[in-house]
Order: C-alpha cells, then structure tokens, then sequence
DNA sequence: AATAGTATCTTGCAAGACAAGGTACCGTGT
DNA sequence: ACACGGTACCTTGTCTTGCAAGATACTATT
C-alpha cells in the first residue's frame, strides 16, 4: 500500500462511483446526483464542484443538450483518461477493502 | 441507506479499524499508527487527534504504563459504548461496500 | 557526546462534503 | 394570469479531518 488514505477516501470513492457511472452511458450531474444519493446518500451540492473538477483533471468531457423540462442538461462523457483513472481507482478501492476486511479480521 | 456519505467515509473507516484493533486488545497509538500505516497508509499525525476524539466520545478509556523502552505508553481501551459503537459501524461499512459494488456493477 | 529508536503531542494547511440558497425553465392546477 | 412543484443548473460558507512537519522527552547504543 502505497498511497496515502487521501487517495482513497477523500479524493477517491465518490469520483471512483461517477467515473463507472459514466462508463455505462453519458450522463448529466441531476440524474448522477440523484442515483447516488439513494445509493451512498451524497447531497447534491456535492455533485457540480466534483464534476469541475474532474473535467479540469481532463476525465470527462461535456456537451449540452435539449431536454424539454427544464434548462438543457450538460452532459458528461467519459474520457479515455477517465476510463484509464477509473480502472486504476477501482483497483486502489480493491486493495483499500482487502486492507479493511483484513484489520477487520474475526470480529465481523 | 439513511446516513450521508460523511459517517461512512470521514467519521468512519480510520475510526472503525481503530475500534476494531482495539476490540483484540488494549494498545496504544504509536503501536495502532504503526499498524494502520502498514495496512491502509495512515500517518502517524492522523492518530494522535482520532484517539483524542474518540476519547471525548466516550468509545475508549486510557491508562499509563511503563515501557522501559521510551516514555510510558498511554493504553486504549475499548468502552461498551465503544464496542457497541464499533458493531454499528461495520454493519455501517457493509451497507456502503455492498451499496459501492453495486454502482462499479459489471465495469469491475 | 551523538545518534537512533520509541513514544508522546501540536500546529498549520488544504481538500472536500454538505446544507442552504439562488437562478431559470417547464407543465399543471386553480 | 398566477402560483406551485419538478427539473436542472450553480455558488457560498462552514466544518471536519487527514497529513506533513516539527517539538518534546526518555532509553540504549555507538
């Protein structure tokens, strides 16, 4: 284990789940926000500065686009540096279970 | 799944493997530091305030003892609010880990 | 005496999750 | 016409917290 906790927690889960969200389809920050938030229970003011940054980190790329209610969506599409980021991340999170399950030991 | 992501990742894992050593006995926290780094990378100035929190939250009581080897070590150990505390967040833990699994879905 | 290891703790910084609020567009009901 | 609720965008301020770096102090080895 190399990386810090930072990586993993803070910098990581969140980006980790938007990443492979979008890995299945373009999609834009309201739906993202509202599936995670019944998942992992993420509040929505979490979501647009999460997105900037990972466009500014060049993972994502985004397009509007029409949508009849509302105000057009932007959406957000996967970039192969983010399909790349996605991959590693999903190993580091694999490796940051494995660490836990183990300290975790015989008291589960 | 009710509580926001704040429980399950800032409030949360540090604090549940600290619970969870604890639980297989009484250590102190240049010695859990030591081990928290070797599993999950923490640093040793994370560890000082966290028992100190977790102190001030009644999950663990203190004691000195001599080490003869450096000043005397300051023990941890585990309340029954902390071990009740440390049941709740693994059950905690798994609802997030299954919840996480369940959005990575086939990309894994 | 000097160094290295053990063990305690503090300070200052940066990142980021979130609540709360603001803007604006659309359709439905009154 | 108007208010409302839903969709969708975004910003601001606050609070937590992980961490690097350093301070302190004791013991044993060189």
């Amino acid at each position: 284990m190399v990386e810090s906790l930072q990586i993993q927690l803070k910098k990581g889960v969140l980006e980790m789940c938007v990443l492979a969200l979008l890995s299945k389809g373009d999609n834009y920050a309201y739906d993202i926000a509202s599936r995670m938030a019944e998942a992992v229970g993420m509040g929505e003011g979490t979501i647009y500065p999460l997105m900037r940054r990972m466009q500014n980190d060049g993972l994502v790329s985004t397009y509007l686009q029409e949508s009849g209610s509302g105000p057009p969506r932007k959406y957000y599409k996967l970039t192969k540096s983010g399909a790349q980021a996605l991959k590693s991340q999903i190993s580091d999170w694999q490796t940051f279970e494995t660490a836990v399950r183990k300290i975790l030991g015989d008291v589960t």
